[in-house]
DNA sequence: CCGAGTCGGGTAAGCGCTATCCATCATGGT
DNA sequence: ACCATGATGGATAGCGCTTACCCGACTCGG
């Protein structure tokens, strides 16, 4: 299709002005034929410009036209760590939906450190996105917090939307996901299958999502006058090797007492039951287990996990159209959080 | 879910102009003063610029430095799954270089599409990245071929940067992973440990990276005069879920000559381990499977993947300082695949 | 004391587009 | 016929920024 340049040869990508001298009009028809525009253009010179473009290999210069109109196509995606399931699966909805809407995504992972999120949302800033999502989890107790609601009102005020993934965060739209209401609804399955000795595995205190998941757990065995002795609940780091060491943690103060271990999210989940296993216990068996998230590994570990899902996929994609307006069907209703009882925790004789 | 906080007034983010005002000096100046130039400018106006923009909460329009400069700033990654752990680990990788670098990185998911990895190519082509990065897997018949290959010429020839992740695609720069040596050791510390019968879950005809593991290992079969039935060769798709079905396919089949199954990567692995267990058997007792990568999962599962481990985040990285020129220490060094026996591979009693 | 260098701020010409305004020309109602 | 009314192509003024280029103010050696 196109000639030329043997090696290294440097030319720069055609542009709108190449092709319109090419197709022999002016560089507001060439526009006009070539990109979305109200204006009519007579069929004869849309399709010479059309072969140009083709001709020249023509791509419109995404900044340009960013900068001529304004408004840019791209959607801004802020996560804690990309590797991890949970935020690897919204970010796969978020990329699907925007594809869809003919948007782009940039990507930035705040590596669980707020200062780094600010940060991040401040330079992300810069590219004018027209919608920020932000999947990073949050903490109650962040320091970063009203900068970060400032930059966020500025980024708003100048135009852009911005959708919180999981928390709620005051002024802003957000897809909250049920997390106590799941954990609670974890916790009296759990009693109804004949659980009775609690022990938690959370996240570092003040984290809001491991906070809501925690407390909506306790809530379901408060229901039934039961609760988690304070030492049983171990605040390790989000992550699968925190729920190993947590798991660990548990094991050495002895596990007695201990029929079911609830981790905040399944990689804990995951961890904690390579824990469990090291130290020389089946996990299912000797100690029950159950997460949160029900990421694709949750099916296949042994005893496949019990765990609470959330459609993760879904999520992402509901955060864009949430912040473009764009509602689809359903998307009023809450994201529900299902229970899902597997074999890590067999139902328990009495 | 939460709408609101679209009501304030919107006024447009502040510009170079208004701090350019602001601080009392020309454009020009403040352009100086805010973004690297070679130039020097005079400590106080420097300073009155930097306290004009911080007071206005200036944040440079990316967009229109691109423009203005004839060069972005951002890295576009092409995947073909986000949610897969193997490209999310790479992802990160990337993401975290970049980051380091001072780049944007943008992403998209050819969903194992090459019809749309050429579109999509073509159209992040308009954002004139200084980079692509291509993991998602090539094939060897890929009707699309050429046209990428045409596509990315004229990218480089505009002064864009390319990076393969896996294939070493002629023309371009890549990281190549050893994907057959890393299969071919396999193969022998597998015969080594005691194994004889084999069978091969791999991805579909022509995928290059599932052929190039299948080959090697082949070949390290072929070595002690070993090799694999056609009928033990199955070809699902390279998904967990094709793993699973693969696996099922052979189960079916009968599975009294095999003793071990190498899946050409641990997604698949994990998907046929569970259709093991599916299917009464145990996995590493019953019949033996190995993967390939090395990703997180592998050691939770029961019993802990054998595998090989490739360093997928350092692959990612790797590809960016490769396109970037930016070499670091053993960067030259080509990537090593490093077998990992665990207990799904028992060495056997002969 | 003068011409030749720096130094450093400002002016303005772009970068590749879009959008506004004009000019032109074919209609059509009366 | 004649003018209001649409259509539709073409200049052109930006969009927010960078970067020659210009030019006045200094510094200095001879």
């Amino acid at each position: 299709m196109t000639v030329g340049g043997t090696n290294g040869e440097r030319r720069a990508p055609a542009t709108l002005h190449d092709v319109a001298r090419e197709a022999g009009v002016s560089l507001a028809t060439a526009s006009r034929s070539l990109n979305g525009s109200t204006r009519k253009v007579n069929e004869e010179y849309r399709q010479r410009v059309l072969a140009a473009a083709a001709k020249l290999d023509y791509s419109p210069n995404l900044s340009a036209q960013a900068v001529a109109r304004g408004t840019s196509t791209t959607v801004a995606l802020l996560v804690a760590d990309i590797a991890d399931p949970y935020f690897a699966q919204i970010a796969a909805g978020v990329v699907r939906e925007a594809d869809h809407e003919g948007l782009i995504v940039t990507m930035a992972a705040t590596e669980r450190d707020s200062e780094r999120e600010l940060e991040l949302v401040r330079s992300l800033r810069g590219q004018r996105p027209r919608v920020m999502i932000l999947a990073a989890s949050r903490r109650a107790d962040d320091p970063a917090a009203t900068a970060l609601a400032e930059e966020l009102r500025a980024f708003e005020a100048n135009g852009g939307r911005v959708a919180f993934i999981g928390a709620t965060e005051a002024p802003h739209r957000s897809v909250a996901l049920d997390n106590a209401a799941g954990a609670e609804a974890l916790a009296r399955a759990l009693v109804q299958a004949g659980y009775r000795g609690f022990a938690a595995l959370t996240g570092a205190e003040g984290l809001r999502t491991a906070e809501d998941r925690l407390g909506g757990f306790l809530a379901g065995l408060a229901a039934s006058d039961l609760t988690i002795a304070p030492e049983h609940i171990v605040r390790p780091a989000f992550t699968r090797d925190g729920g190993y060491d947590g798991m660990r943690t548990l094991v050495e103060l002895g596990i007695g007492e201990i029929d079911v271990v609830f981790a905040a999210n399944d990689v804990m989940a995951v961890g904690a039951m390579s824990a469990i296993r090291d130290a020389g216990l089946v996990p299912g068996r000797d100690v029950a287990i159950a997460g949160f998230d029900d990421i694709p590994t949750a099916r296949d570990v042994t005893p496949p996990l019990s765990t609470v899902r959330l459609p993760l996929e879904e999520v992402g994609r509901r955060a864009l159209r949430l912040a473009l307006d764009t509602i689809g069907p359903g998307d009023d209703l809450p994201v529900r959080a299902e229970v899902v009882l597997r074999a890590s925790t067999p139902t328990r004789a009495r």
